[in-house]
RNA sequence: GGGCGCGUAGCUCAGUUGGUUAGAGCGCCUGCUUCACACGCAGGAGGUCACAGGUUCGAGUCCUGUCGCGCCCACCA
């Protein structure tokens, strides 16, 4: 999020920065935001400029430093004893190695030492934050304890909220399993992709309308292998249209028949337990894990006779998102936010445009989310996180929420309390960090001065964890948005186009690409790579031609100093002169249409036009040509002349313009150019007029000078080699620049008016002039390969436009400049036509 | 099951509201160790824009369908 400061907007700059690692996956943003760390750090040591850090969220990150601590400390070492690289270096290993298995190593730990949860938080600014933000929801009814149906991870051993699941297809079975009536006159058969569920069915559940079964009513079936007595329900639970039209209900173990459950008011009973085994409610079965269980149960039923068949079957299996274990439905007493009223808030200030979505792709996705959010479960049984404020009572069993540890219960007033054991979801102080990184409860000068901020950049991959929580959060506590824009950004893939996760261990180290590349590359590489609403694929390519591009400024600079010096002017940037000579009007112009360009494409947040527009400017029109150009005029000892004005005056504006896309190569040539302060603090620049008359006579002059590289490069002739030949000019002679053609074509040209009398020879021949150049050896069969495609090419183009130009509808119905344009083109094309066959006829 | 997106040069990708001969980088071919840069310069080859229809004077761009690929969301046994 970055902030301008409206007090001081050419002053001051302030950014927060998010860590890294909230969410495992390898972002565009946190490439961009390394290098933006490298920046401010620069910055701040450079000018002692307002740049504010403000802290992040990385609880799982900070747990890892815990770790690697303390590994330390069983050496006999400290974290200030190994100095921060080494320690840096360290944590990075432990995360490679252990990834997502810090719960469990934490666990271990935590349970082998002293420490108190609390020393996983982060700042007690934030700890207050999240602090304040609990009560105050649950003070408004938004934030409940209940007792419901929840995701759990036996893997983490914790309660997960619906978006840490993530659903896989799977190949798998569905067993048909067959319950006998007690009456023993039938059985019933029930489908099911979890046997191992059955020892914990209360019922057998059909569709009110199922005529197959309409005889059922008030009748109970056996529950095999428990043995146990199960009312037969009536309930829209059970489609017709699905397999035997059965479904078995385990109230315990799956949502929807946890609703039926309530429905018929039938008992739960839970047989697998948290730690994903079996419970002594499953009989002889307890004790087992549930995947040993399954088989058991799915072998038992065999021996019996009850299976009735085994089909192949597709399932989306629910995994947890950070250890990929199968995720557990269970009945289980969490705490959860009431999400409904803050989600109306969100999508009122969606559907208002007081927060946007730039590119807008999302928005559809996301007002279908918001629309059908349900409850979040906020509680974790993890080791590390923001405890829940809330105190138990043992006399009443009354919970007492408040922001210090009470001395009595609320409820009976006993002292009998015990702070509840579970921590919040990491999200949940995620969604809090717009306002309390700004100080948060308290009403400070940086919260009514920052907030709300103005853009949001993120990636896609976290908009509902992150940025909806924000939006929820914001809206409901500070009572308005967190932020007014909010770009998605793209992710960053691997050269197989898989997401970059750590557990996937297909990550890159930004540090490290930085290290190889250059920080600037890696920043023009992604930029010039993130078209908005597409994935990027990490590409080496991309960041070695951005680091050649680096090379190339490096290099257009030292030409230009080296040409300073000797003209006897010290490094600096001064003001533009004025500009007379054409190479200097037009790259005036050429660089107003860039900086418009580029100020339109970062207001739009179209960074990849950015960097292209940069980088075609550079390189193809400041080096290739205006460089080139201004060589041949600068002379020793010349002092600051105009043309010197007006090179220094470009390249200044150059510089500051590419400036957020290469921050530290265009700080380093600013110093080197004299400047004394950092160049984030010059003005952005902005377009000026465009000259289109130095345009099109400068195209003439680059027309005539590849025309001649080209007829020498067709005849393979010696670069070195000074040819001389004629320029007839249709218009005259007086505007054309000969020293600079005969320079950079090396040629001698005699230049005269109107048309070449004779095409015999080396010949290029345009509408507006004709080159005629005396070679040693003239290949006819060359000259006639060219013409001949030029003038097919010729052909069908202007056949093209004849048939446009020939139908009543188009001439009737197109806008007038495109006829015209297309008119006009035409025209020149037919003149280049007759040139190009006249040449053809006396080369035959 | 619902939603979003992709398929354009050998490779990686641009192409904003439909409008002149569809672009870039890398790679490839030819020639250049000219005093900023061989991480370079000059010149060049290479595309029936996945396929089939449709709308339109005009389609890479809009519509429909087909094929292939990817992503997000989703408690149907």
């Amino acid at each position: 999020i970055f902030h301008a400061d409206p007090k001081a907007p050419d002053r001051t700059f302030s950014l927060a920065i998010p860590p890294p690692n909230v969410t495992g996956s390898m972002h565009l943003g946190h490439m961009l935001e390394h290098s933006l760390i490298d920046t401010a750090i620069r910055w701040r040591r450079m000018c002692g400029y307002n740049t504010l850090f403000l802290p992040g969220v990385d609880h799982a990150g900070i747990a890892t430093q815990m770790v690697v601590e303390r590994s330390l400390a069983s050496e006999g070492l400290t974290r200030q004893q190994i100095g921060r690289e080494e320690f840096e270096r360290r944590v990075w290993v432990w995360k490679e190695k252990y990834g997502h298995r810090i719960t469990e190593q934490m666990k271990r730990i935590g349970e082998s030492c002293d420490w108190s949860r609390e020393r996983f938080t982060l700042s007690p600014e934030l700890s207050r934050a999240v602090l304040e933000a609990f009560v105050r929801l649950h003070e408004r009814g938004l934030i409940y304890r209940g007792t419901y149906m929840v995701n759990w991870c036996p893997g983490c051993q914790t309660a997960l909220s619906d978006l840490e699941v993530k659903h896989e297809d799977t190949q798998a079975s569905l067993w048909h399993i067959r319950y006998p009536l007690k009456d023993g006159s039938r059985h019933l058969v029930v489908a099911t992709t979890r046997p191992e569920t059955m020892l914990g069915d209360t019922a057998v559940a059909v569709n009110p309308n199922d005529p197959r079964y309409s005889d059922l009513a008030g009748t109970t079936a056996i529950l095999p292998l428990m043995n146990r007595e199960i009312p037969i329900v009536f309930d829209e639970i059970a489609d017709p249209q699905f397999g035997t039209g059965v479904v078995k209900v385990t109230p315990a173990h799956d949502p929807n028949d946890l609703e039926a459950g309530k429905r018929h008011n039938l008992p739960h009973v839970k047989v697998i337990g948290e730690d994903a085994r079996m419970t002594a409610e499953a009989g002889p079965y307890a004790g087992l894990d549930r995947f040993a269980a399954r088989k058991r149960v799915v072998a038992d039923l065999e021996k019996l006779g009850l299976l009735e068949k085994i089909e192949p079957y597709t399932l989306a299996i629910s995994k947890c998102d950070r250890c990929g274990t199968v995720v557990e439905p269970l009945v289980s007493t969490q705490w959860f936010v009431k999400t409904k009223p803050l989600a109306a808030k969100v999508l009122d200030a969606v559907n208002s445009g007081r927060i946007v979505f730039v590119p807008d792709n999302w928005n559809k996705t996301f007002f279908n989310w918001m629309e059908n959010i349900r409850d979040w479960c906020i509680s974790r049984q993890l080791w590390w996180g923001h405890r829940i404020p809330a105190w138990h009572c043992a006399a009443c069993r009354e919970i007492t929420v408040a922001r210090e540890a009470p001395a009595a219960c609320k409820h009976c007033g006993s002292a009998r309390l015990e702070q509840d054991p579970d921590v919040l979801d990491t999200w949940f102080s995620s969604g809090l960090w717009p306002f309390s990184t700004l100080g948060w409860p308290d009403n400070t000068e940086d919260l009514r001065t920052y907030y709300p901020t103005s853009l949001l950049i993120t990636g896609y991959d976290i908009l509902f964890f992150w940025a909806a929580r924000m939006m929820m959060m914001g809206l409901e506590l500070t009572g308005d948005v967190p932020f007014r824009q909010v770009h998605l950004h793209t992710l960053v893939r691997d050269p197989q186009r898989r997401k970059m996760t750590k557990t996937k261990g297909n990550v890159v180290d930004p540090l490290d690409i930085n290290e190889r590349y250059g920080t600037d590359a890696v920043r023009l590489a992604l930029m010039g790579a993130a078209a908005p609403g597409t994935d990027i694929t990490y590409s080496e390519e991309r960041m070695m031609a951005a680091r050649q591009f680096g090379n190339k400024m490096w290099n257009a600079a030292r030409l230009i100093l080296l040409n300073m010096d000797t003209a006897g002017i010290a490094p600096s940037l001064p003001e533009p002169g004025t500009p007379e000579m054409l190479e200097d009007r037009w790259i005036f112009s050429r660089l107003s249409r860039t900086t418009a360009s580029v100020n339109r494409a970062l207001e739009q947040h179209r960074y990849h036009e950015v960097a292209e527009e940069l980088w075609q400017f550079f390189w193809h029109d400041f080096c290739d040509w205006y460089l080139e150009i201004k060589k041949l005029r600068l002379a020793p000892g010349s002092g600051l002349t105009n043309d010197w004005r007006n090179l220094l005056g470009v390249f200044s504006e150059y510089l500051r313009l590419q400036h957020p896309v290469m921050p530290f190569i265009t700080e380093e040539l600013w110093h080197r150019f004299g400047q004394e302060t950092s160049i984030a603090l010059a003005a952005y620049p902005q377009a000026g007029a465009t000259d289109e008359a130095a345009e099109r006579e400068m195209a003439l002059l680059q027309e005539m000078i590849t025309a001649a590289r080209k007829l020498r490069a067709d005849h393979g002739i010696d670069k070195k080699l000074l040819l001389e030949g004629v320029l007839y000019c249709r218009n005259g002679s007086k505007s054309v620049d000969l020293d600079v053609i005969e320079k950079l074509a090396a040629v001698k040209l005699d230049v005269r008016t109107g048309a070449a009398p004779d095409l015999t020879g080396a010949v290029r021949s345009t509408p507006e002039f004709d080159l005629v150049l005396r070679l040693p050896e003239v290949d006819h069969d060359i000259q006639r390969a060219r013409l001949v495609k030029e003038i097919e090419q010729l052909e069908k183009a202007i056949a093209d436009k004849d048939r446009q130009l020939a139908s009543e509808k188009f001439l009737n119905s197109a806008p007038a400049h495109v006829v015209d344009s297309l008119r006009a083109k035409r025209a020149e094309q037919a003149a280049q036509l007759d040139k190009s066959r006249a040449t053809l006829n006396t080369v035959r």
